[in-house]
RNA sequence: GGGCCUGUAGCGCAGCAUGGACAGCGCAUACAACUAAAAAAGUUGGCUUAACUGCCUUCUAAGCAGAGGGUCCCAGGUUCAAAUCCUGGCAGGCCCGCCA
């Protein structure tokens, strides 16, 4: 049921203009209590009116069995039939359940998240893109469409050969004697500790890999696969699940014939030392090198024979690469160029930026080993959850603690991190994601085991009969229904922290009805049920789309 | 020099796409002595895991209600109406590599 368009098709038939009436119509703010409201400013041009006169004589024409009108200045205020809306909304969610909010869109979309480094384990800027690929992948599952993973490991360079070196010098030929990656990353920061970065021995090393070198290779294997290993346990904690991945390795010299073959067509040019280059000055992009003069590949050109493989493998209707806002210009001078070399795919491929996360001391530096790593931020909120728990129940199993500890745990990141603009930067205060209170994700978690537990408590069934409907009952409803919506647009803009708000404020307005009304016990307990019910249904879609779990018991 | 992004209460954020009625939310908020003309701010102190005020015999108080706190960065412009759109500034961040 559409209330939006009962009303604007009221407000035709009665105003015989030319005017958006969608467009219009708006929800008025919180302290008026009306559902929504008419502006009749822009009939005072066409009548030549007072917009209040306009108001008042349009008041007693409108009507309808599922709304009332008021005027109020120069506001037509619509209220709703508060019964029926109610009704409409709780018949819907109950009979839909989990699939409330569905919606077909039937499109194949790749997301790219979240872009390891081989030399080092993942850190708080990786939590921030996993979660969004996380997010951004339910969301559009949710409205219907196939969704691809892929990954893209940088597995060679400069900097994976300063870990070698590292590892080379002083590891001895140890094997890993902690998580894998964590091993490997020690030996990355040992390097910028002891060894000068104008080291020649790193060029060499990088040149013996490039000639395949055999100890050299070798070496890059082993270390590789342990980092590899190591991020893969960190992706299975998190939630993580790639449906393909590409290394780098594999497309660096692949790239470079997409770039000759542009060469040949006369897309690129030359310059005075023989370096490739596509002429972007038009787009004021300026001129990008795509292959050194001594004919080998740079970044950008690994990146083209990627794209290009995406698009030969999944043929799909949009491709997302999730990453940081630093490589927004890399984006472009991409996108530009494939477009340059007559891929119309590209006109579906989008860069999702997003903003640096920082330490209250500053930019984090994996060279200097001021990270927070992922996996001791994750250790030390879900011990944090832990003493909570401890605190609270004292007769509760060790593994019933560590469960929900984790879920407790990963969910306040998460919703700490989702509930920012994606494009903003932030800082990481350890110390505020701590909290339990407030809008965290904690509290999300909490509300949602409130529920739960008068479900659980209650020994009658939950049935839609609506004698009576308090303001605090039926703001729930309504902020229920606006969950499509919500789930369309947070995919429509690419971003949860749409979402994350609404979980929110939906948790917000329940907190507030079950400190008015208790459920068990009432006159009306089976219809309240009915409310509890599909809060329930609707809160823990939303948090799933967030990718955080649920509990039952907190 | 050029490009992109950000600027909303003490702190942290939402709202800006699609301009509308009083700009929402979370955190924070005690007292005494001292420094101080006052304000702001700071220092010290005790209690102790606790700090604005109220609410646990009631479905989990990880909660709810209430209070104070705002030049929506600045200046112009468009409009009946601007936090929102446009122009120009100011401040901060990122990028503009034959690194990845």
């Amino acid at each position: 049921m559409d209330f939006k368009k009962e009303i604007i098709n009221a407000l035709k038939k009665e105003i015989n203009q030319d005017i958006n009436f969608e467009e219009y119509l708006e929800v008025p703010p919180d302290h008026v209590s009306a559902d929504y409201a008419f502006p009749c400013f822009s009939l005072a041009g066409i009548y030549k009116k007072n917009p209040v006169e306009i108001s008042k004589e349009l008041v007693n024409k409108i009507k309808s069995e599922y709304f009332s009108v008021k005027a109020e200045g120069p506001y037509l205020n619509f209220f709703l039939n508060k019964k029926f809306v109610a009704e409409e909304i709780l018949k819907q969610i109950l009979k839909e359940k989990e699939n409330y909010g569905n919606k077909k869109e039937n499109k194949k979309i790749v997301i790219e998240s979240p872009g390891p480094n081989t030399n080092k384990p993942l850190h708080l800027g990786h939590l921030r893109n996993m979660v969004l690929g996380l997010s951004l992948s339910n969301i559009y599952k949710k409205t219907g469409n196939k969704v691809i993973n892929v990954d893209i490991v940088n597995d060679r360079g400069v900097h994976i050969c300063k870990s070698m070196l590292a590892y080379k010098k002083f590891g001895k030929n140890k094997k890993p004697d902690k998580k894998p990656d964590h091993f490997v990353g020690d030996f990355y920061v040992l390097y910028s500790k002891k060894l000068n970065e104008k080291d020649e021995e790193i060029n060499e090393m990088l040149r013996k890999w490039e000639s395949n070198d055999k100890d050299t290779i070798n070496l890059w294997k082993k270390m590789n696969s342990w980092a590899i290993k190591g991020i893969n346990e960190t992706y299975k904690r998190f939630g993580i699940k790639i449906n393909k991945t590409y290394y780098e390795s594999n497309y660096y010299k692949k790239g470079k014939e997409l770039v000759l073959k542009g060469y040949k067509k006369e897309i690129f040019k030359k310059n005075k030392d023989n370096a490739v280059y596509a002429d972007l000055k038009d787009k004021n992009l300026g001129n990008k090198i795509l292959l050194r003069s001594d004919g080998t590949s740079v970044y950008v050109t690994q990146d083209l024979s990627v794209a290009v493989q995406r698009y030969n493998d999944f043929k799909m209707d949009k491709m997302i690469y999730i990453v940081a806002n630093e490589q927004i210009y890399h984006f472009k001078v991409l996108f530009e160029v494939l477009k340059m070399l007559g891929y119309k795919f590209v006109s579906n491929y989008y860069h999702l930026p997003y903003g640096m996360i920082y330490l209250p001391e500053g930019k984090m530096k994996s060279r200097e080993g001021t990270v927070v790593d992922a996996d001791s931020l994750m250790d030390d909120m879900t011990e944090l959850a832990k003493k909570e728990l401890e605190k609270r129940y004292k007769n509760i199993s060790k593994k019933e603690l560590e469960k929900r500890s984790e879920i407790i745990g990963l969910a306040a990141i998460k919703y700490f991190i989702l509930n920012h603009d994606p494009l903003k930067d932030f800082v990481y205060n350890p110390k505020e994601s701590i909290s339990f209170e407030g809008n965290t994700g904690p509290y999300l978690l909490y509300t949602y085991a409130r529920a739960s537990s008068i479900l659980r408590k209650s020994r009658k069934k939950p049935v839609i009969k609506i004698k009576d409907i308090s303001d605090e009952e039926y703001l729930v409803i309504k902020k229920l229904y606006d969950f499509k919506e919500t789930v369309g647009n947070s995919a429509e803009k690419y971003d949860p922290a749409l979402l994350a708000n609404y979980a929110f404020e939906l948790a917000k307005l329940f907190n507030e009805f079950y400190h008015e009304s208790k459920v068990i016990g009432s006159e009306r307990e089976q219809f309240l049920l009915s409310i509890v019910l599909a809060f329930k249904y609707v809160l823990k879609s939303a948090l799933n789309l967030l990718s955080m779990e649920t509990l039952e018991k907190m």
